[in-house]
DNA sequence: TCTCTGCTCAGAGGA
């Protein structure tokens, strides 16, 4: 036995959950584990290769002992969860994996990975099918050539789709044919080696698996159910098994066979039953490979796990200890050291980022004669300054910092109960499904191919279900579906929309509640009546971090171009950017109604050969400017990259654009983008006929929009712009906006950094609001500084969809003709919260509007804050407060509390006698919103608006 | 003391 538990058995259970630590006991192979929340303890002595285990003295860490009988195996760290292909590749080099977790390079897709890929597709769809032939294979290959995403991948490789259609056919067809002749039966056909398999049916493709009990995820190419004869076995045994489906010409590699044999492992835990082997299928080679899960393999491959996870815990553990400000001196032991083997680091392909960190982490000496890989470090490294390997571990430190503030919440998923996550806020428990869509035109949406609607599950009369508004979920967040207790993340999807009662998912694949029942049925799963119980919890991404490593890093590699260059020198080594007088605009191209502070950031804008910064304050109309910018720079000929690190600032300046001539493209996830520029998006297309058409649409239109964070689009592999402006570039981090700053020479910030007092800002804006009539619903827009506020409005204005609502902080840079505010706190003690009393949140939101500006508050609450406090002795000169009358109808109904004061009900109750609601408007005009009739019957609160704003009229 | 933002993922093959 590999592992021995001393003081009795523990019992079988992947929630047995231990932390270890060496430091009670003398001989080093013997580990302390003590079980979390019981408190009871074992001893446990490592034998063998588990001796190795990285356990330090005085730290405790977490453990877990799982069982694949009859061994034992410890998983370290089983929170961290690698991946399949990270433990395949950390056998020659575990610093590889390690990097990869760290940046994800972007590049343009080659063309084996681009072939594999649809072969891939190709194969899953026949086993779909149930039908191998030549002429099905060629109608799913041309419906392939037809979907717009792999048309972008295609074009991205610079293929033509006939060179594809004549490539994967030629290698699926006759291939697939001979696949399923062979390997597609009842029985295991006797004969040759190779056919004592059967695949007699198939469970899933690309099942999705996360593993806490193996500390492992990663997808399954196809789940089969398969009849094998094993080697010298009798009868052919009936199991299910991972079918891993390789299509290129490196056949047999250990990789292959650690991939599939850990596969059996995630199979097993999902489906509750012995997975005693895998499948390995070489498309070139006509076989099939049966990889059969052995302990003493199985054993090595954790054993490389456990590694890689405690340097991946080593990171966390490290940035603990560090300041988040000064980066310590201190050496990083994150990292593994790198393997120094000339020849395999000189063709790895992540060698620039090894050589970087070894340069500005490790800490590595350039000049060093016995270094093994001298010239390769001399020729990737050599160049950096010790100012640059300072300027990228201060960054570098920094991401992980937020990265780790991202994956915090990641382990509840499987360390906490739907129910109790739910108390968190960040889950959704004893949801059923109650309708499914699908939406499989829009090709190249692939994240919502099926829509699916939950609701909750018949509780019991004790449980009140709660709204689903009161979470931290919202619409447009990833989330992942699981059955509780065993079903892990099942799918993956995004929120497409919320209501009180009920949500509605965008996922890529079929869920199918009845067949999965069928194929995991030796399991117990919640359930509902006869309906599977789903709990949807929020899915904790860190892409973002790591597109923004990638950034950072692509700065300091040798290999660059001359842009990325002097972009380092401008941004690295602070060189002043360079102008060009040739270039100031003539008087024609400034518009008339610029002043001359828009008309001195043009020039500077317009000669710029480097960059140019804009500052301003808020409401000093720096989005106009860029925006006419854009216009007069798309006159002369220019290409430009418009860029934000949000998309509500993209699609502002785009707004803005909508009238002018010229095209425009806007690229990014279609949920997230503005409706009013959703039709410039690719989605919005139809089908491009052609890649010529698809070309045109990408290289053609001279304005291109996009987040900075989706500058990874195939699109950006081609195109160079000539000028990148980056909007409200102060509030972007700096590996953030590197992306886009990257892809032209010269490149406009724009950004407030200056400030006003709040007050002031906020008179001036209000004085010149224009007097007119006349208001539609969509010249208004709602907002409130809390999350939860905005969900219960959204369903109050469900019949107003043109109605904007907005967060405070998604307010910044908007504007309408008519803004109400709600404030929503209100309690006896004058309690403001932190939120409010931050002046500059309320600032950007007092200065949103156009024309009337309507804030809703309690009077007194808001008097405990002096600034509000100031601002309400200001309105009350002006005689502009309005006091709603106690009792008004829908401020006593359950509704309206809820509306008022989400968070402080213990105060609700105190607020109901002598409740001091107060209606503050600011009017110039004589605008007055025209709402729905049918609305105004149905919200009561609305009612009182208008009341109030009527009886102001009717004083007039 | 409850605010914000963005990012699918893992693996597609190749040396």
């Amino acid at each position: 036995m590999d592992a021995v538990l001393r003081g009795g058995r523990t019992r079988r259970s992947t929630t047995q959950r231990w932390s270890g630590s060496a430091h009670e006991l003398k001989p080093a192979q013997t580990v302390v584990v003590k079980q979390e929340e019981s408190d009871v303890r074992r001893v446990v002595h490592l034998k063998e290769r588990w001796e190795d285990l990285p356990l330090r003295t005085g730290s405790e860490q977490p453990i877990l002992i799982s069982f694949k009988d009859p061994k034992s195996f410890i998983i370290h760290h089983p929170d961290i969860m690698l991946t399949m292909t990270s433990i395949a590749n950390a056998m020659p080099c575990p610093r590889k994996p390690i990097l990869q977790s760290l940046i994800r390079m972007p590049g343009p897709a080659s063309k084996p990975m681009l072939y594999g890929n649809i072969l891939h597709g190709l194969l899953q769809g026949a086993l779909q099918e149930q039908n191998f032939g030549i002429d099905e294979t060629r109608r799913r290959l041309n419906d392939e050539l037809r979907k717009e995403s792999i048309k972008l991948d295609v074009w991205g490789t610079g293929l033509g789709l006939d060179d594809v259609r004549q490539e994967v056919g030629g290698k699926a067809g006759l291939g697939f044919e001979k696949f399923g002749q062979k390997w597609i039966g009842s029985t295991p056909k006797s004969g040759e080696k190779p056919s004592l398999l059967a695949i007699t049916g198939l469970h899933d493709v690309e099942e999705d698996i996360w593993s806490p009990k193996w500390g492992l995820k990663g997808k399954v190419d196809a789940s089969v159910q398969a009849s094998i004869l094993a080697p010298g076995a009798k009868q052919a045994d009936e199991t299910i098994a991972p079918l891993e489906i390789k299509t290129g010409r490196s056949v047999g590699v250990i990789a292959h066979r650690a991939q599939t044999m850990l596969y059996t492992l995630l199979m097993e835990d999902r489906y509750g039953i012995p997975v005693p082997a895998g499948l390995l299928y070489y498309s070139q080679l006509d076989s099939v490979l049966r990889v059969e899960a052995k302990s003493n393999e199985i054993r090595a491959l954790i054993i490389t796990r456990n590694e890689l996870a405690s340097y991946l815990a080593n990171e966390r553990t490290l940035l603990d200890s560090t300041s988040s400000t000064a980066p310590s001196s201190e050496k990083a032991t994150f990292l593994p050291p790198t393997i120094d083997h000339a020849k395999e680091c000189k063709s790895c392909y992540a060698v620039d980022s090894c050589m970087l960190y070894r340069r500005a982490i490790d800490g590595v000496p350039t000049h060093d004669d016995d270094d093994e890989i001298f010239e390769l470090y001399a020729e990737k490294a050599g160049e950096l300054t010790d100012a640059d390997a300072a300027f990228f571990k201060k960054w570098e430190n920094l991401l992980t910092i937020e990265e780790q503030d991202v994956l915090r919440f990641k382990s509840q998923l499987w360390t906490m109960t739907a129910g109790q996550r739910e108390k968190a806020g960040r889950c959704f428990s004893n949801m059923v499904i109650s309708a499914y869509s699908n939406d499989l035109g829009k090709s190249l949406a692939k994240i919502h191919r099926h829509s699916y609607t939950f609701t909750r599950a018949q509780l019991d009369a004790s449980q009140s279900a709660k709204s689903l508004l009161s979470g931290h979920i919202a619409r447009g967040d990833p989330v992942n579906l699981s059955i509780e207790p065993d079903i892990l993340c099942l799918s993956r999807g995004f929120v497409t929309d919320l209501k009180p009662d009920s949500i509605t998912i965008g996922v890529a694949y079929v869920i199918d509640p009845a067949a999965l029942l069928e194929r995991t049925k030796h399991r117990n799963h919640a359930m509902s009546s006869d309906k599977v119980v789903f709990r949807i919890d929020k899915d904790e991404m860190a892409a973002g971090t790591m597109k923004m490593r990638a950034n950072l890093a692509a700065l300091f590699f040798s290999d660059v171009s001359d842009s990325v260059k002097r972009l380092r020198q401008l941004v690295v080594q602070h060189q002043a950017p360079e102008y060009e007088i040739a270039r100031m605009p003539r008087p024609e191209e400034i518009p008339n109604s610029f002043n001359a502070d828009q008309t001195q950031a043009m020039e500077r804008v317009m000669t710029a050969k480097d960059y140019s910064l804009i500052l301003g304050m808020p409401g000093t109309g720096k989005t106009t400017t860029i925006a006419e910018i854009i216009k007069a720079l798309v006159a002369r000929g220019k290409t430009v990259l418009l860029s934000s690190y949000t998309h509500s600032a993209v699609d502002t300046i785009l707004m803005k654009l909508l009238n002018s001539e010229f095209e425009m493209l806007r690229l990014g996830n279609i949920d997230k983008v503005h409706p009013d520029v959703q039709h410039l998006t690719l989605e919005a297309h139809e089908e491009s006929s052609d890649l010529l058409q698809l070309d045109a649409r990408l290289m053609r239109p001279p304005v291109v929009a996009a987040t900075c964070l989706s500058v990874d689009h195939p699109l950006f592999f081609k195109r160079r712009f000539d000028y990148c402006i980056v909007d409200e570039a102060s509030q972007i981090t700096l590996p953030t906006c590197l992306g886009p700053l990257r892809l032209a020479d010269t490149f406009v910030l724009v950004g407030d950094h200056f400030q006003l007092p709040p007050i002031v800002g906020t008179a001036v804006v209000l004085y010149v609001l224009y007097e007119d009539d006349g208001l539609n619903p969509s010249d208004l827009a709602v907002i409130t500084p809390y999350r939860q506020q905005i969900k219960l409005l959204t369903g109050l204005f469900a019949d107003m969809p043109s109605v904007e609502i907005l967060t405070a902080d998604k307010s910044q840079g908007r504007d309408k003709e008519c803004i109400l505010i709600s404030l929503v706190r209100s309690n006896a003690s004058g309690y403001i919260g932190e939120l409010l009393k931050d002046w500059r949140r309320i600032n950007v939101s007092f200065t949103r509007a156009k024309r009337k500006l309507v804030i809703f508050g309690s009077r007194r609450t808001m008097a405990g804050d002096p600034l509000l406090k100031y601002f309400l002795q200001l309105m009350e000169e002006q005689k502009w407060i309005y006091t709603l009358p106690t009792g008004a109808k829908g401020h006593d109904d359950g509704r309206s509390m809820k509306l008022e004061e989400t968070k402080a009900e213990g105060s609700v109750k105190a607020e109901e006698n002598g409740r001091e609601n107060v209606t503050m408007k600011e009017e110039k005009g004589k605008g007055k919103a025209k709402l729905g009739e049918s609305l105004i019957e149905k919200k009561p609160f609305l009612r009182d608006i208008l009341a109030v704003s009527g009886h102001l009229h009717a004083s007039e």
